[in-house]
DNA sequence: TAGATTGTTAATCGATTAACAATC
DNA sequence: TAGATTGTTAATCGATTAACAATC
């Protein structure tokens, strides 16, 4: 296990999430071409993809689905529920924080946090609390990912006192662009660009 | 204007945004130096960009702020408003119809669809329609641009409607992994894949 | 003029693909 | 055995970076 680009980690997940299916449909073994096909991808980069994460398959018979999932579900932490938090409890935090995806995908959300008081309720099945718990919460239940779901002007503080309180990995909605250190890895989701870039791309193909 | 892989674009928006910040603080001209620290990225590249869509600068002066604004809005299409629909109305979808950063960035939501007739309202401010109005109302408003926020079972279905209904780019909140055809540009967002990818990369550093 | 910055070309780097020997 | 598929090495491709001449 070297070597791992967001790229190949985004296609492990989207192996993994293949292989989920294909064994509901009774698939014992899988050849990489079947696998290139399902992801629109050679069946070389399979290959290559799992002997860099040796997954091993027989030279005849191709790979075993269920080992597979097995050894795909080590790597990818999909043992352990994964715990994360939501500050910002907006209508796009509020949202994620039922999210049934999460659920199902074993991530657990523990806490909402917000500055509003309208919106802290310490006793709901998923507690909003008060952003000034942040720091103690985290450190007490162990987080290392939250989602940022805050508004523009907060969101430099904010994401100060996420880093200071330990938190590894933020998962960043804000229009602030934020980028990964040696503390805190970053993931920015910025839905208003990705639809500006959607209509560059049309734009563009009908000119051409 | 040639080649403009996705990477690219994306950086062409970070620019625009970065430079809209740079004018409200007074910038007249700026460096690709500049440019390159603001983006975490190298002047080279900034330069590179720029050349690519014959954005000129002074080969002592650096580049006018409003120019390069200016010619980034053309060619991101920022000088029209981007009419959008959003399919399906849950948690999600609800969110998006108010988003107000779309508001801010020109892109304006003007009707949601489902199938639930409790959440159908077709007299509000942006309507929300009966899924079987899809097709009609597309071709209607000319409507290029969806944000899929379906559940996953009908998600099949909903694609091949919107593809048949003319649409040319759709932002995909399905777990259904789509791809982009020759009539219609994916973009897949998975948040849930994204919150596992923090984890991998976390974990892997930590054992490191 | 000397110094600084662009625009572009060449070099580097990394990721993807092709090819093929090993082998079941 | 013949045919098919893996695992890996070499070739290709594209994107990023470095370097530097042009020039303000």
């Amino acid at each position: 296990m070297r070597e791992s680009s967001r790229s190949m980690v985004e296609r492990l997940s989207s192996y993994r999430s293949v292989l989920c299916k294909l064994k509901t449909l009774g698939f014992v073994k899988v050849f990489s071409d079947n696998l290139g096909d399902a992801l629109g991808i050679s069946a070389s980069q399979v290959r290559k993809d799992f002997s860099q994460f040796e997954l091993k398959g027989n030279k005849k018979g191709g790979y075993q689905v269920d080992e597979l999932i097995e050894r795909l579900n080590e790597i990818l932490g999909k043992n352990e529920v994964q715990d994360i938090i939501i500050v910002g409890c907006g209508k796009i935090g509020t949202a994620l924080m039922n999210y049934n995806r999460f659920t199902s995908e074993g991530i657990r959300v523990v806490a909402g946090f917000d500055t509003d008081p309208t919106v802290i309720r310490p006793d709901a099945r998923i507690p909003v609390l008060d952003l000034s718990e942040l720091e103690s919460f985290v450190e007490r239940h162990g987080i290392r990912i939250a989602i940022m779901t805050v508004p523009e002007p907060p969101a430099p503080q904010v994401y100060e006192r996420l880093v200071n309180a330990g938190i590894e990995g933020i998962l960043n909605f804000t229009p602030m662009q934020l980028r990964s250190s040696g503390s805190c890895l970053i993931q920015n989701v910025n839905i208003e660009r990705e639809i500006e870039n959607l209509f560059y791309f049309i734009n563009l193909q009908n000119r051409e």
